[in-house]
Formats: C-alpha cells, sequence, structure tokens
DNA sequence: TTGACACGGTCAGATGATCTGACGATATTG
DNA sequence: CAATATCGTCAGATCATCTGACCGTGTCAA
C-alpha cells in the first residue's frame, strides 16, 4: 500500500502516527480516570457529539461510519451511562445524542489530556512549526473531511 | 473525547482525515483495479512489508497491533497471494513475509494513487505549506511512532 | 390534500478485526 | 548447559463494521 519502513512515507501514513498516539494517550487517561469501560471506538464517536446535541446520522457522517455502526457505538454509550438520547424538538423523526453527566466528567479528563499531549508535541517542534502544522491540516480537511 | 464539530480540534483528531482520506482512496483505486479483496486492515499491515520481507513480529510493532492480529492478516493476505511467507535464513524461529507477484501489482496501483493523492494536497495547499507539513509529521513522528 | 419520495433511525444477520492467554520451537547468554 | 527471551501459532472471545430490509415522519409539488 506504501512503503516498507524505511523509505519515504506518504503523508495519509505520516498522519497515522500521531492520531493513533494522541487516542491511545486519551484512552489509557481515561482508563486511569476510572472511564475504563470505553473503546476507541466509542471515543470516536462520543468525541463527535455537540454541546447542544448532535443527530445519530450526523455522528455517523462525522466519524465516517454507518449509522448503524454509529447506532450500535451510541447503544453501548448509553448503557455505560455516558450519553442520552433525547427527542429533537425540531424534527420527531429524530433523536439527539448528548452528553449525559458521566460523559461530560470523561469529556473533562480527555480535555486535560489532549492539551498535555499538544503541549508536549509544542515542546518538541517549537511554537512555530506546531502552529504552521495546525494550519496546514485544518486547510486539508476542508478538501479531506467529506462532512465539514 | 475532543470537541463537537464546530470548535478547535486537537492535532490528533485534525490527522485522522487525511490519513482516512488517503487510505480510503488507495482502497478505491486497488478495488478499481481489479484488487478488491483486499481489507483496510490488510492493507495497513501491507504497507509495512519492506522490500527484503519483513518479520511478522516486526509488522505487528509498526501497524500498532498484536502480532495474533498480523498473523490473521498475513493469512488473509497470503490466501489471496499478495504476499508469501518463507523462511527467515538468519533465524530458524522466524520467518519473512514479503510480496508476492500479485502484491507488487497491487504496490504499483496504490504508490500511483498515493503520488496522485498528494499531488492534489500540494495543488491546494501549495509547495510551500506542504513541505512544512510533511516536515513537521516526520518530526512528529519520532516521538509518537513507539517503532521507529 | 394527497401521493411520491427523501430522511432519521432501528432490526437482523454476517463478516472482519482485534484482543488475552497459553503454548511449542528456536536463540541467546551467563 | 540451564535459564530466559524471542518468534510464531492455536484457541477462544469480544468488539466493530457492513449490507439489506424496514417503519415512521417530513417535504414538496400537482
Amino acid at each position: 500500500m506504501s512503503d516498507g519502513a524505511a523509505d519515504r512515507q506518504n503523508l495519509g501514513v505520516l498522519c497515522f502516527y500521531p492520531h493513533r498516539a494522541m487516542e491511545a494517550r486519551i484512552l489509557a487517561a481515561l482508563a486511569a480516570a476510572g472511564f475504563d469501560d470505553i473503546t476507541a471506538a466509542q471515543g470516536r464517536i462520543a468525541a463527535r457529539i455537540g454541546r447542544d446535541g448532535t443527530r445519530l446520522t450526523d455522528l455517523a457522517e462525522r466519524a465516517l461510519v454507518t449509522k448503524q455502526t454509529a447506532g450500535h457505538l451510541v447503544d453501548q454509550l448509553e448503557r455505560s451511562g455516558y450519553v442520552e438520547r433525547v427527542p429533537d424538538p425540531t424534527d420527531a423523526r429524530a433523536r439527539l445524542v448528548r452528553m449525559a453527566r458521566r460523559g461530560q466528567a470523561a469529556v473533562a479528563v480527555a480535555r486535560r489530556v489532549e492539551a498535555e499531549v499538544e503541549a508536549e508535541w509544542t515542546a518538541y517542534l517549537g511554537e512555530e512549526v506546531t502552529a504552521g502544522l495546525r494550519a496546514a491540516l485544518e486547510r486539508l480537511r476542508e478538501i479531506t473531511d467529506p462532512f465539514r
């Protein structure tokens, strides 16, 4: 699919490492904080829930999975008390998935670790390079994220 | 795990989009070229096979999965004729996984698409920004890739 | 207003990917 | 040579993911 380990790697593969590293760090911190019943896939869904709740279909679209998969993961998150489903006042067909109390607590932990890891990366790369990296990635997102 | 869609996203999440986009493009191209029996997970393993073959344990380490998972995926790749296992001349315990003829053909297709997608990204971001992005990601890999 | 179609979500079933734990065979090292 | 580490596999379980079918609700145009 791409190179062996030694050669120049494509940008997609290079993006894999930081993504995976961040995810692993957050998951580890969550587990250490007592949120040990959350999986990576659940986290990827939960990470895309907006402040006022998000529709299942939107979650699926943002996470690039089918709505069935998203539904499955939301079921688990709901059972574990991280999220809740409420009716969407603007559309009787839809329901909004939003953070429950336990979910908000987990988000707080996740945010802290995110900031911590970013700080480490910034310390290693330097402020300027990091800012450039972020800008480039945000720009790239415009053409690689089918949702936004 | 992180923000809703609107807010500022952490660098890990931002890395997700290009990675996923590249992977999807390569997979689609492979399927179109007749290599339609390969999955993303198989591709992630195959992408890490070096020119002269690579040990299963190394593949697992590079792809950040257990050796059991790697073995499972290599089994499938072998059954589909993409790779072959040969004895490691330097160690009777080990075997080297290396590309078979069909695998090499698939790699050729993948390389072409990689280059194509990178060219698109470069056109969108500009030469300079893209070079900066690559440099930053390569640097970041030093502290986020447990293997290298 | 009503019929055709789009959209939000779920159910059912299948497959794929991944892990933990245990194990046999070979290397390495003191 | 004995102790220990490494390489890979087997077995079994669980989680994630997809396709296809389906029901209820919204939308829009004739």
